[in-house]
DNA sequence: TTGCACATGTAATAGGTTACATGATTGT
DNA sequence: ACAATCATGTAACCTATTACATGTGCAA
């Protein structure tokens, strides 16, 4: 039972979900890919954290869909109650911004666009999801759902990425306007 | 050659450093142990990436200081004219945060106190450092130093660190707020 | 004399990515 | 026929963490 192992299980915690599914799911969260994300499953099944059903689908191929067992929901509860380690970024940007000023400024302007676009296309994203969030369970403005609600902690996660995708779309802005036109 | 590696190369660019201090200054933007980086300069020097010299030291132990050569600087200019692959954050709060209404407030409370005073302990480091930046290259208010500054690179780390920490804190802020004071 | 910060290294293990492999189903 | 999406799996490789190992110089 490792970090990621315990993501899935959250995940799995609102409703069981497919292989398929937990990989794309937890992306934002915690990259991984279906190589690692298939076996743990396999593990984590022996382990009795999880069950899965084989489903038939008419339309697509069947599919294993997983479902949290109550020692899945045990260990979960216990996971919430210890401190969750520091976060971890890796930002190649971060690593190249460092010594940008070996290059002309072109090229650095190149590497910040790029990542203002990426930025710009998460945001709507972001936006597009909490819009259907606040459709689906009515919510007025400014207001949460309540601690209980399932939907709690979609709409935590979703606001801060929304706030933490404004601040760095900010961020590439006032850089491009620090970055001179022509070559300097 | 790796992004590690470019990322060592990245800060040797502006001065030489130790084994033990590039450890340390690269924990904020890609965070590797000692073990990891080690082992990368001996290839990277292997590969003339870099040199070192044994420096003696009267009040603490030897150590071996590596400078970047003209093959390093001209790698460092091949690797920025790249695009830079999308960053990657993991982060246990989030994953605990989507399940959260599984167990008591008081439990989620302790999680985000936890998460704000680590982000405003690291809010002060940030603020002392672009202090002592703003200090020593006597920058009027909202001056950002000149693009080939080997300062500019700092600068605007430093700025981006100082922004993503303002949000992440008004976002635990926001969440503790939205946490019920009693057992719900 | 014990602990701490500095300093460098290797070995074993765990975590994560890329590549290989297969197959169903739908739409073009 | 062909590509695209859905769906699951394994093998090989690379990256990263933890543990092991050693030693200096200083301060309490």
């Amino acid at each position: 039972m490792n970090t990621l192992s315990y993501g899935l299980l959250s995940l799995l915690s609102h409703s069981p979900l497919s292989g398929y599914d937990l990989t794309l799911r937890i992306q934002p969260f915690w990259p991984a890919k279906h190589s690692q994300i298939y076996p743990l499953l396999s593990q984590m099944e022996k382990d009795e954290q999880v069950t899965f059903e084989t489903v038939a689908q008419s339309d697509k191929p069947d599919k294993k869909v997983y479902s949290i067992t109550d020692k899945g929901i045990d260990s979960l509860r216990e996971w919430l109650s210890e401190p969750a380690s520091a976060p971890v970024l890796r930002d190649e940007l971060m690593l190249k911004a460092y010594c940008v000023p070996l290059v002309d400024p072109s090229i650095t302007r190149d590497l910040f666009q790029s990542r203002l676009e990426y930025y710009r296309n998460n945001l709507q994203r972001y936006e597009e999801k909490i819009r259907k969030i606040k459709e689906t369970s009515d919510l007025d403005e400014g207001e949460v759902p309540a601690y209980r609600d399932p939907l709690f902690g979609a709409y935590i996660l979703l606001n801060k990425a929304l706030m933490s995708c404004r601040t760095n779309i900010e961020w590439c802005e006032w850089v491009l306007s620090a970055i001179p036109q022509d070559h300097t």
